[in-house]
Formats: C-alpha cells, structure tokens, sequence
DNA sequence: GATAATGTTCGATC
DNA sequence: AGATCGAACATTAT
C-alpha cells in the first residue's frame, strides 16, 4: 500500500533493470485496471521502449521512446514485480509487460485499486492520474506549506493526506510526521503556526527521505520490485503502536489510536500537542 | 464471521 | 462555489 517512498523504490529498482528495454507483449489480465481503453494500452506499448523513469507523489511515470508516458499508481495492494519471463505470473497479476531483456514486469495487485494509464505524445492533459495533485513530497517547501495549512479547517493530519497539499504523503507517514514535529494530528490545520508548519516542511522531507533510505515500509502487502520487504517499519515511532510505550526518550506516554477522515491516527497523548493553546514554555514540543 | 487494511473518488450536504 | 463528510470501490488476512 505504496506511499511516496515506496513508489520512490519501485522507480528506482526499475531504472536499474528496465532502462531502454523494449516491451515485446503486453498482457492485460484485468481490463478494470487500465485507466482507459484496453485495446489502446496493448497497443501504444507493444514494440516502445523505456526510457526514462520518473515519479510525482504516488504516482510512477516510465517515458517511451515515441513520447507517450505509461502512468502507474499503486492505490492501496498494488505492486510491481521484475520477474525472469520463464517464471510463472504472481496469484495476483492484473498487467504484465514482456520486454526484450528476458524479464516481465507485472503489476499484481491484490484489491484491483491499483491503475495504469498511457498517455500519448499527443494527449493535450498529463493524464488522468497526475490530475490535482501538488508538488512532490520530497521537494517540499516551507512557505508552501503554511499557505496551505492556513486556509484549511480539516484536522492537520487531513490535510497532510489531501494530495493536493503534498503529493505522496499516505496514511502511516502522516502519523510519524506529526509525531516527530511534536505536533497533536487533531490540531484544526489553520491553527499550525508560521514555525509549526516550516517545522512540518522539513520533517516531510526528512522523513520521507528516510523512508526512501530504508526502501520503504513493509507491514502487510508491500514488497520491492524483487518481491522483498521494505525496511522503514523498524524506524515506526506510532503507526499500529496503540498502547504501546512512547519511544521518546524520557517521554513515558502512551500511543493513543483515533479516527479521522476515516484513517486511523496514531499520536502520543504526552508529546504530541496541540498548536493552539500550548503556552509559551509549557515544554513538549520537542 | 466481523474487522481492518500504506488510497482515491463521487455524490450529498453544509 | 468551495469545503467537508461518508460511502463506495474489491479482496484478503487475522
């Protein structure tokens, strides 16, 4: 269930293996997949090759030698695989593409929530699956960001979700965010301060970043283009830790699990606080 | 068998 | 018009 840095990882390791391969056969298992026409999809790739490898937030974009641009998102099951052709398909393939280097990528994906989409050279939009969304997570810019919390009245940790703010931010990595700003993830977003959020700016790059170092994080379903698991779940300081210990030094407070915007937030009561009404030298932000 | 799951989108409502 | 909420999508693992 790939956030940025996961999607980041698939990018990489798929540059590495799959830079200017042509794909010889396009197999299309689930037509639900494929963001719009089937019949166009095989055909727009069939005899293209890669060759360049980008991604903005959660999405994957692989460029073809004519132009066009193959867009992939990986929704909540949805993986990507870099298997030898003779292997048989995983239990959950829906797209497999055949390319002449003797390996074939397939998008497996458990809940049929993932999506591709190719985009012609001549296409006057990007494509269905970079519309509204916001600068990427990686590159994200202090300014920016108070602008955006200030005219939002959601809770801050739903607007660091909404894709629009920034894009490649999911569920477990809006948790640690907040967690490592010392930030209560029910803060009303325009009560951040000017300081709170150039803090958040940075703890998304920072984090993020690390989650990139790590190649991701791997609880359930998630695993790299080599089928192997992501290591940033070691570095979780509240995601899926409800009632368990804060691991901040010296904290001694407990992870409390909540809901908001249907997600569950997990935040320390003890150091997480919130931006409106923390008193100058009350203490606890970090 | 009920529940929850790393995500987005759509329709209804404020 | 724009923001927000809840349901829907689909399937598995626990």
């Amino acid at each position: 269930m790939p956030e940025l840095p996961e999607v980041e990882t698939m990018r990489r390791d798929l540059a590495a293996v799959a830079q200017d391969a042509a794909v010889v056969a396009v197999q299309v298992l689930d037509e639900k997949v494929i963001a719009g026409c089937a019949r166009a999809f095989t055909r727009g790739l069939k005899g293209r090759r890669l060759v360049g490898f980008g991604r903005r937030g959660k999405v994957l974009i692989i460029r073809l030698d004519n132009g066009a641009l193959l867009l992939g998102h990986p929704r909540m099951t949805g993986r990507l695989f870099a298997l030898p052709l003779a292997e048989s398909l995983t239990r959950f393939a829906r797209v497999a593409l055949d390319l002449d280097n003797g390996l074939r990528v397939v998008l497996d994906d458990i809940r049929r929530f993932g999506r591709l989409e190719l985009v012609p050279a001549t296409a006057a939009a990007e494509g269905l699956l970079l519309r509204n969304i916001g600068d990427d997570g990686l590159q994200c810019r202090p300014d920016h960001m108070r602008s955006l919390l200030a005219r939002r009245s959601v809770p801050v940790k739903v607007a660091l979700l909404d894709q629009k703010v920034v894009a490649g931010i999911g569920n477990i990595y809006a948790s640690e965010i907040l967690f490592h700003c010392g930030l209560d993830p029910r803060t009303p977003s325009r009560c951040i301060r000017p300081r709170e959020a150039d803090q958040i700016a940075a703890e998304t790059c920072r984090v993020l970043g690390e989650g990139v170092r790590y190649r991701g994080t791997t609880i359930a379903d998630y695993r790299t283009l080599d089928g192997n698991p992501g290591d940033y779940q070691k570095l979780l300081q509240v995601y899926g830790r409800e009632g368990q210990r804060c691991l901040r030094e010296g904290c001694g407070g407990t992870i409390r699990k909540t809901v908001l915007a249907g997600r569950s937030t997990y935040y320390c009561t003890h150091c997480q606080r919130t931006g409106r009404g923390r008193k100058v030298g009350e203490g606890g932000s970090r």
